[in-house]
DNA sequence: TAAAATTGACTGACCGGTCAGTATAGGGAA
DNA sequence: TTCCCTATACTGACCGGTCAGTCAATTTTA
């Protein structure tokens, strides 16, 4: 048993910012292994000590990418609160984190381009989207059975403020001088828990195109 | 001057359907010229007698993936029933169009991958999002000025409406099995527009985290 | 002094792009 | 009708650059 101190965690989270670095601004494809060995200051050969190949760092990456941070979101279900106040400050928090992730974006839709060809990836970013998505229903699912909520259809509900959270990054993506992700999650989940608040009173028919 | 029937631009179309097959398969690099040459039936000397690279090829798919469907869309604006049916109506067509697009979402999310570094890219995506964009806000100002909807910022409910539009893609794209494009995007519209027909009435303060 | 860590020159598979050559279809001359 | 000419269309073997991954040599550490 040696006393050294491992410095094999720090080294690999040496090359882990780096290869961020690196695929973030060059895609995964484009990005030399060589281009992360001089990021990160280390040789080529050292990647190589640490990680098996260029692959495994993208998997190690996935993990550190989509690792959910449900941490203290879970004290949302034991709040006194009104459910509105929870949804807002879930929105608020959620809307924080995806600011964070702004830099990382290039990396995130390259894993969901990815995604589409790699079971490993679909699999890893759906079950992180299904654990946030769990805590949402059942903030809802409350705020039904309390009567505050005046629809009854609690995934339903989730289901819409999910695509807003994600819709609005997608938004930001096509027009980032326009859409200022904070103020836009903000108004857009007022306007519809705003709908959530009343009873249904649409009358009008939806047209039924083919 | 020859008569010979001018094949070009059918040659043209035969790869660019062999290139959308095989990138949406396998990713843009992934993707071999000789895959693209064999599934179009041609040889890859051919490929470049028509285009003069494989950027190119990506290039002109770029234009048929993203060429905005507004055809017959404006005549939502000179419509005479209420503008939530038009809304509705909208929002159908819009869901029916994506549906059709599902299968090409692999090469829609590489072009969105691909649009972070590069341009081009990027400003063809743009525009075509900010032409659906307009559309969707002049109907929703129609509302606001008969006084239809209780909102006052046609812009923010539109953007409200965008995300749903496409965050009901990427839910989708997370759990294809839970989430139905046509059905979630009926009834999240649905909620949001109730939130839209009435009065904000919202009470709780959000909270302020960093 | 032996094991662990690090280096970077090197290898070879791979693939975008080229090009010399072939095929075919008008068109014009006789 | 036949023959040749030319432009266009097409082919696939090949070339040259690139880069993930290897490894013998070297340095660091305990």
């Amino acid at each position: 048993m040696s006393t050294k101190p491992d410095l094999s965690e720090e080294r690999k989270s040496q090359i882990l910012d780096a290869a961020m670095e690196t695929f973030s601004k060059q895609g995964f494809y484009k990005a030399r292994m060589s281009d992360i060995a001089e990021t990160s200051g280390l040789s080529k050969g050292s990647l190589y000590w640490y990680f098996e190949s260029k692959d495994s760092i993208i998997l190690a990456l996935l993990e550190r990418v989509f690792e959910p941070e449900l941490k203290d979101f879970r004290n949302l279900l034991h709040d006194h609160r009104p459910v509105e106040a929870r949804l807002n400050e879930y929105i608020d928090r959620t809307g924080n984190d995806m600011v964070k992730m702004l830099k990382w974006m290039p990396l995130v839709y390259d894993f969901i381009a990815l995604a589409f060809r790699q079971e490993v990836i679909k699999k890893a970013i759906s079950s992180y989207y299904k654990q946030t998505m769990e805590l949402l229903i059942e903030i809802i699912q409350q705020g039904i059975d309390s009567g505050e909520l005046q629809v009854d259809d609690a995934e339903e509900a989730a289901i819409a403020i999910g695509s807003i959270l994600e819709g609005t990054v997608v938004l930001w993506f096509y027009d980032p001088d326009q859409i200022d992700i904070k103020t836009h999650l903000k108004s857009s989940t007022r306007l519809l828990v705003n709908g959530l608040l009343h009873p249904i009173i649409s009358s009008s028919q939806t047209a039924n195109s083919i």
